[in-house]
DNA sequence: TTTACTGCAAATCTTTTGCATCAAC
DNA sequence: GTTGATGCAAAAGATTTGCAGTAAA
């Protein structure tokens, strides 16, 4: 855990403890390119720190949500992800046959939210937003 | 349990039984001006018929998703919601704060699916699409 | 030294499943 | 009478929590 990422250094600016537990759970959540739940921050930490507890995990994740820097998304399958709160909003094509997650423009649905402002005076976040479908490769 | 439904009656031609459990859960989500969970159908009957076990209601609802009657839609909050399949499609404006549910137009995220499809190919199924954020009582 | 953080185990919540019994046909 | 459906209890998977011990500051 050399580098220190935009969380981690935020967290600690907040007062927050710095544990090396804390560390590889946020810089692993950085390092993904993409979205990541618990399960896969534990085993991928578990590997290297077998002491490492779920539990640990799930109350980093919690305490990172709070503070703003990573946001929740749930993308189905009974599973929520994390995605650093800095890199960024954009929209997922989520694949049901494959699983295969692809990033969207922000700007694509811009004009929706626009619309739902107007028309339904619904203040969309779509910071977010989950489109399930079938990806290119399944459709062939 | 006087009214047959739709789904019951498809249920019956397709050689299922029809038992009394089975017509209170269909009849449950039918009757239902919104998505309904399981959890829902089953405290909505269980007040009549305390012998009700939530398995069946699952177990239903299993069934009648795999024979296409119902339609499943994740709206989050870790909570599966099941509407009547020909009832129709829509998209959803959930509200994070007072949880309501809105009910958009098929019609309105047309032009979305026709961009997806020819930028990334991807074949996007919007037939209950949710869409987070607040809603008008909320926001003022 | 203080008290925030962690590990552990147990609890919670939603959904699933094995199995014996029961009832729709 | 058959066999599919139900109830029950237990399991499974994700997440949360109480508590005592540990380590960051």
């Amino acid at each position: 855990m050399k580098q220190s990422g935009q969380i981690i250094t935020k967290l600690k600016e907040l007062g927050y403890r710095l544990t090396p537990q804390r560390m590889m759970i946020l810089s692993a959540i950085e390092k993904s390119d993409r979205h990541i739940s618990a399960e896969e921050i534990y085993s991928q930490i578990v590997a290297e720190y077998p002491q490492l507890n779920i539990s640990t995990v799930y109350r980093t994740l919690e305490l990172a949500k709070r503070l703003g820097l990573v946001t929740e998304t749930d993308l189905g399958g009974g599973r929520v992800r994390y995605h650093p709160a800095e890199k960024g909003h954009h929209h997922h094509l989520v694949c049901q046959e494959c699983g295969a997650i692809t990033d969207l423009d922000e700007g694509l649905l811009s004009s929706l939210k626009s619309v739902l402002l107007r028309e339904y005076k619904f203040s969309a976040d779509l910071r977010h937003l989950a489109i399930f479908g079938r990806c290119v490769n399944c459709r062939k």
